[in-house]
DNA sequence: AGTACGTCCTGATCGC
DNA sequence: TGCGATCAGGACGTAC
């Protein structure tokens, strides 16, 4: 369930959990139902038994553990979760992938709707390549936002998804980034000043660092970060139908942009 | 190249 | 209660 505040919290927590230093004993997959995509396959796998997490990284919505030698790429899609269980824990519903690593460490990938991904990659830069900058990375700043919108016609909203130019931005913080900054989605991107550009800038930032605060501050009972409803107090724009433009007071409206659905503000959002 | 759109897959929810 | 339609926090391939 991941854009980049989420994705970040499951890095964290599979850290906290003691992912680092451990060996691949097994991973077990769900049946293949389809060779070619979702979970069921590790995309260019080779053997990863007895290959030891180094690091976990991430970028964006991508995650990657680093093992001495190679990297197993892991990204969640729209659905996945990862659940370190307990001893004796049955494997969730709708679990994938199953590892199991050195001393008796087992977690579960769960995606209902397969469309998760683990790859493997030769090396770090491999499994980031086609990403642009994270969005809380420094190195994204307005002068690289500005150099990569220059000219652009696309609405803004869509060209925010565009993992390439930014990774980490989803539908979700992409309309609340929109919300802050006043723009509508459907803005023409290069209809938008430079002034206003760096302003969205740090409303992204401020939008994803928020939500990754809140997410912290929130646990699940078993100290899981990410498993939070989605409209709760990490945004302020609540995406549902019905639900109020916090500075006008008045109803929300909806548009699809690029085969997603829009949750802006016709008053203030311009 | 940049843009727009369909497609992958499955579960939950809504309206009749 | 049952059933079809619609919708989902993503990303990629394809076609203009």
């Amino acid at each position: 369930m991941p854009e980049l505040p989420e994705v970040e919290s499951l890095r964290r927590y599979l850290v906290r959990e003691g992912i680092v230093g451990r060996s691949v004993e097994q991973i077990e997959l769900e049946t293949k139902p389809s060779p070619e995509s979702g979970t069921g396959a590790i995309s260019g796998t080779v053997n990863l038994q007895g290959k030891t997490v180094k690091t976990l990284e991430r970028r964006g919505k991508q995650l990657a553990a680093v093992l001495d030698q190679g990297v197993l790429g892991l990204h969640m899609g729209m659905t996945g979760q990862v659940n370190v269980l307990e001893a004796n824990e049955p494997t969730p519903r709708f679990t994938r992938a199953l590892f199991s690593l050195s001393g008796g460490f087992r977690m579960a990938l769960v995606d209902p709707r397969r469309w998760a991904q683990l790859r493997y990659f030769e090396s770090l830069d491999q499994a980031f390549s086609g990403l642009g900058p994270d969005a809380l990375d420094p190195k994204f700043t307005a002068k690289y936002f500005a150099q990569n919108l220059k000219g652009r016609t696309a609405q803004i909203k869509p060209l925010l998804l565009n993992q390439s130019i930014i990774a980490g931005v989803g539908n979700i913080y992409a309309d609340e980034a929109l919300h802050r900054v006043k723009i509508s989605p459907a803005k023409r991107t290069n209809k938008i000043s430079a002034k206003k550009l760096e302003d969205l800038l740090v409303a992204i930032r401020e939008s994803l660092e928020r939500a990754l605060e809140f997410i912290q501050n929130h646990p699940d009972d078993r100290g899981r970060p990410y498993i939070v409803d989605a409209y709760d107090d990490r945004m302020q724009l609540h995406r549902k139908p019905g639900s109020f433009c916090p500075r006008c007071e008045i109803p929300l409206v909806t548009l699809k942009l690029g085969g997603r659905t829009a949750y802006y503000c016709s008053n203030c959002q311009k």
